[in-house]
RNA sequence: AGGACCAUAGCUCAGUUGGUUAGAGCGCUACCUUGACAUGGUAGAGGUCGCCAGUUCGAAUCUGGCUGGUCCUACCA
């Protein structure tokens, strides 16, 4: 059997996942202890991006950690039906056909969309199997399946019978390109330019005038009232008088309420209840009519004078600042910064509409969600995203469930001709229950619900629920969710608060809230800037021009798409090489530290390539340097470093289990990748090698060094299979063949446990001692410019007899590691030939060269450690010699200071007696 | 407006309850194809831990203030 010197991610991949998946490895086994992760179900038409990637790669290590742990292990995977994007974008596909929804009709248009989901709803699941995801495909979910519809219907009617929805006419988020109802958190707010327009309004008496600043003049139509503040001097007189309001024939009253600000623009303010959620509230507080001025469109109706109806919104705002100009009533127009709503989907501006809407009490239900967070039945990690939970809780407002679309499910209530509502499961049961005869007709609410609405049911519905379930009884509560800080207000309150509600208990016990994954510099990855990576192009990589055309593609604008083009062309000018998951997956790792930005770098990306090789290169050496292993049959003996390397994986089994439960995969892939590198294979391995090419050890030597090799490496392998699982199942299949294990998968073996007994303090001492020595020696080879080629001899001086015993048991280490032909213990009082020197611990190692040193340099290079050593010992001397220090600080800490200072002292004179012995030199 | 978080090497980031010579990877410099690996090896250079005060024998770490940056919530007509 021969292995390839580089390992090549592409060639195992996909072949070692369809066999695990084939296996059915994924789905729970046993296990007294149930661990269950639900999937933040991603949307069913829509693609991985980066974020995904970083959060699958999060609950795929602990789904695998916990398997490995033997616990009876779930991961609930599925998608959900994305209601307004996706019919978003089936309607483009159709408007591009020279279609629309409504020319197909209700009821083909949702088959289109079912269309779509079956041609598109593998992309993502697809993605899932390319990043290594051990999810249960048997049990995958869809939001809109039969059995989780018939959950949110169950729910929907539940809480309408308790009272905690209802249905009521009030200001919405009205979208007036989508043309539904969105909730406040679907707006996003953002400073724009605008302007502040000055209007006199005449009073209807003609005894005067008032000036009012607006920021959308074409409200005022609307206006069913002026207010000013109350004890505001310039106008407290004029309360109750009234306003004869221009452009119109309509007469409002002038009031006082204090939420007016007397300081901002003129101090008065125009009053249009029924569009602006300010001017709403007062309204009711003043007993106001509320004229609803736009249509759908936002398109003014019949409410305004003829002259105007029609217009669009903007073109409305137009013409009736050029009509109040006209008439002489524009008195300014300042320039405005002010925050405009926007539709997260459409990026129109939201209307404040007054339709009816299905709304769910949230207040009632908030209560007992934020008492499981207090109480500690969930916790957040890290725990400050309680605080976000709290403050957005405790002031929660009702959630608007309505949404004017197609796609999603239908809310299950039914009119009679006098607009009394009926709610039920459909419309035969409704007549049945209600006594409807036949005779009186029923329309079904043409609305549909929030997307969330299901999600927020996501962890019961999908285990079954309404029905009472094994699965709802063995893994719900859900052990941990992994998401994002950004759905906490979206998706993890409402689901603590419906799950509560409908199946009193939690619904996880712990929130891993992980940061979100930028670009290199720091900006939030999007189409619309063109800066997303496909997590699959950096494991399969792609072409620059690729990238380019797929980055650039379905951009609108030609300026936009040019930067995004250069920016690409910067970034990667040789476009994307393929990493490989389990790189991936390293790297999502290594940055999944506690902070709140996650920037994503290639270059780190490359180091943990290079990582895998590493491992591949030291599994192909230790396959080489055991072939006999199970033959040789001799009890083994172990080395100095067969004892050190199993003391030291105790600790890093200990380290990287604890890193794993505390969420730190930062430190697991750190100790991992610590360990694997800067022990295993810079030390360990070759440590090895004396011995293996010994000619004089014996067969219980090679035993327990061949043994170690494999055992450690087997070991490893396990302790990274979490968090890289194709390779490690690739090098561990050999391994355990070698090992004579015959056993299935990596997958399914158990996870490490730290042994105490291994832990060999004086073997760890002894290779440190050793490091020291062999890196002393290097370090005067590399200072003095001697090749690694050439041989030395070195004389040590001043050992004591721990130095002297581990000299002569290290030896061939020594002569090996060191390139050393020759080392002598010599006594303090021979004279040493003329040498390079340097000091280690407090030997003195000469390395005599035939009298052709370098002097200068030689002086340089010890001048340089002479000067180092005299400020150590000055700032101990000043330490040690404040007497608050020696008195105050404990007295351990103060003694390790007095320890310090002595060997900074006794290796500074010794510096000092080599410059002086170089003196002596030509 | 209120709140949160962040500021450590050129870059991306660790740094547990205050006590190390402040660490890692990438990048950089010099040398090296030695029988796992040049996606490698060896040895290096590089930081007044944003600024100012305070607490303490001792502060990257705790407290207050300031500056700079990011974000969330609410929202000003």
């Amino acid at each position: 059997m021969t292995i390839d010197k580089t390992f090549s991610p592409a060639d195992i991949e996909t072949r070692w996942y369809q066999h695990w998946e084939a296996s059915g490895y994924f789905a729970p086994a046993g296990g007294e202890q149930a661990f269950c992760i639900p999937i933040p179900p991603p949307n069913v038409t829509g693609s991985l991006h980066m974020g995904h990637g970083f959060q699958q790669a999060i609950m795929d290590a602990l789904i695998r950690y916990h398997r490995m742990t033997g616990k009876n292990t779930l991961w609930q995977v599925g998608t959900d039906h994305a209601g307004i994007a996706t019919q978003m974008l089936v309607e483009r596909q159709l408007e591009a056909r020279g279609t629309s929804r409504h020319d197909l009709g209700r009821e083909a248009f949702i088959e289109k969309v079912w269309e779509w989901k079956a041609e598109s709803g593998g992309n993502i699941t697809r993605q899932l199997r390319r990043l290594g995801a051990s999810t249960d495909w048997s049990r995958e979910r869809f939001t809109m399946d039969p059995g989780l519809s018939d959950a949110v219907q169950t729910v929907f009617i539940k809480l309408y019978e308790e009272g905690l929805i209802y249905r009521g006419e009030r200001l919405v988020n009205w979208d007036p390109k989508l043309h539904t109802a969105i909730s406040d958190l679907e707006v996003v707010s953002e400073e724009e330019q605008g302007s502040l327009w000055h209007f006199r309004y005449p009073l209807s008496d003609g005894s005067g005038d008032l000036v009012v600043a607006t920021t959308r003049p074409e409200t005022m139509l609307g206006d069913t009232a002026v207010a000013v503040h109350p004890d505001d001097e310039r106008y407290r007189h004029l309360i109750g008088k009234s306003i004869a309001l221009p452009l119109t024939d309509r007469t409002i009253p002038v009031i006082g309420d204090d939420y007016v600000d007397p300081e901002f623009g003129t101090g008065c303010v125009k009053i249009t209840p029924a569009h602006d959620f300010n001017d709403y509230a007062m309204g009711t507080r003043h007993n106001l009519d509320r004229i609803n001025i736009f249509d759908a469109d936002a398109v003014l109706n019949e409410a305004v004078p003829e002259a105007y109806r029609g217009l669009d919104r903007f073109a409305a705002r137009e013409k009736i600042v050029s009509d109040l100009d006209r008439a002489g009533l524009l008195v300014k127009v300042d320039e405005h910064r002010l925050k405009v709503p926007r539709g997260d989907r459409s990026g129109v501006v939201i209307e404040p509409w007054l339709t009816p809407q299905w709304y769910v009490d949230a207040k009632k239900l908030a209560g007992p969600a934020i008492a499981a967070v207090e109480n500690g039945d969930i916790e957040f990690v890290p725990k400050q995203w309680e605080n976000t939970y709290f403050a957005w809780m405790r002031d929660i407002q009702d959630w608007c469930i309505s949404r004017q679309l197609w796609w999603g499910h239908r809310i299950p209530a039914w009119y009679d001709e006098e607009g009394r509502v009926y709610v039920g499961p459909d419309e035969a049961t409704v007549r049945a229950t209600n006594g409807l005869t036949a005779a009186i007709t029923l329309t079904q609410d043409e609305d549909v619900l929030d997307t969330w609405f299901s999600s927020a049911l996501w962890t019961f519905s999908t285990l079954g629920w309404p029905e009472n379930t094994d699965d709802l009884a063995t893994f719900h509560p859900a052990s941990v969710l992994v998401t994002g800080f950004d759905i906490i207000f979206f998706w993890v309150a409402r689901m603590i608060m419906m799950t509560l509600h409908f199946c009193g208990e939690v619904p996880f016990r712990q929130v891993y809230v992980h940061g979100l994954v930028r670009d290199g510099e720091g900006q939030k990855m999007s189409k619309s800037k063109g800066n997303v990576i496909d997590p699959i192009d950096l494991i399969d990589g792609i072409a620059l021009e690729d990238l380019v055309a797929k980055r650039t593609a379905g951009m609108m604008q030609p300026k936009m798409a040019a930067k995004v083009e250069k920016a690409t062309r910067k970034h990667f000018p040789e476009g994307i090489p393929g990493y490989g998951t389990d790189a991936l997956r390293f790297t999502f790792y290594s940055l999944a530290s506690t902070g709140r930005d996650i920037k994503f770098d290639i270059g780190r990306m490359e180091g943990y390539r290079n990582f895998c090789n590493k491992l591949w290169n030291a599994a192909r050496y230790v396959l080489m340097n055991t072939e006999d292993y199970i033959q040789a049959g001799h009890a083994p003996e172990y080395s100095l470093a067969d004892r050190w390397i199993r003391s030291r994986i105790q600790r890093l089994t200990e380290e990287t289990s604890a890193a794993i439960e505390s969420y730190r995969f930062d430190l697991a892939s750190q100790a991992l990748y610590d360990f694997v590198w800067n022990e295993y294979c810079d030390w360990y391995l070759e440590l090895s090698k004396p011995v293996l090419w010994d000619e004089d050890a014996s067969p219980s030597q090679l035993q327990g060094t061949r043994e170690t090799l494999l055992l450690i490496l087997e070991q490893i392998l396990r302790l990274l299979h979490p968090l890289m699982p194709f390779i490690t199942e690739e090098i561990w299949q050999s391994v355990a063949a070698r090992m004579g294990l015959s056993r299935e998968t990596i997958m399914l073996e158990a996870w490490p446990k730290s042994e105490t007994a291994l832990e060999d303090n004086a073997a760890e001492s002894g290779v440190e001692w050793l490091k020291d020595m062999v890196t002393a020696l290097r370090t005067i080879r590399a200072e003095a410019n001697i090749g690694p080629s050439k041989p030395l001899a070195v004389l040590v001086d001043n050992a004591n007899a721990e130095d002297k015993s581990r000299l002569a048991e290290n030896g061939l280490y020594l002569r090996k590691l060191a390139k050393l032909v020759s080392i002598e213990v010599v006594s303090p009082d021979k004279s040493i030939p003329p040498s390079l020197s340097t000091l280690c611990r407090q030997m003195e190692l000469h390395v005599p060269m035939d009298g052709v040193i370098d002097v200068e340099a030689e002086r340089t290079r010890l001048s340089k450690d002479l000067a180092k050593l005299k400020a150590e010992v000055g700032r101990l001397e000043v330490k040690l010699a404040n007497p608050n220090f020696a008195d105050r600080a404990p007295a351990d800490v103060v003694s390790a200071e007095r320890n310090k200072q002595i060997a900074a002292e006794d290796a500074l004179s010794k510096v000092e007696a080599q410059l002086e012995r170089l003196e002596g030199l030509p």
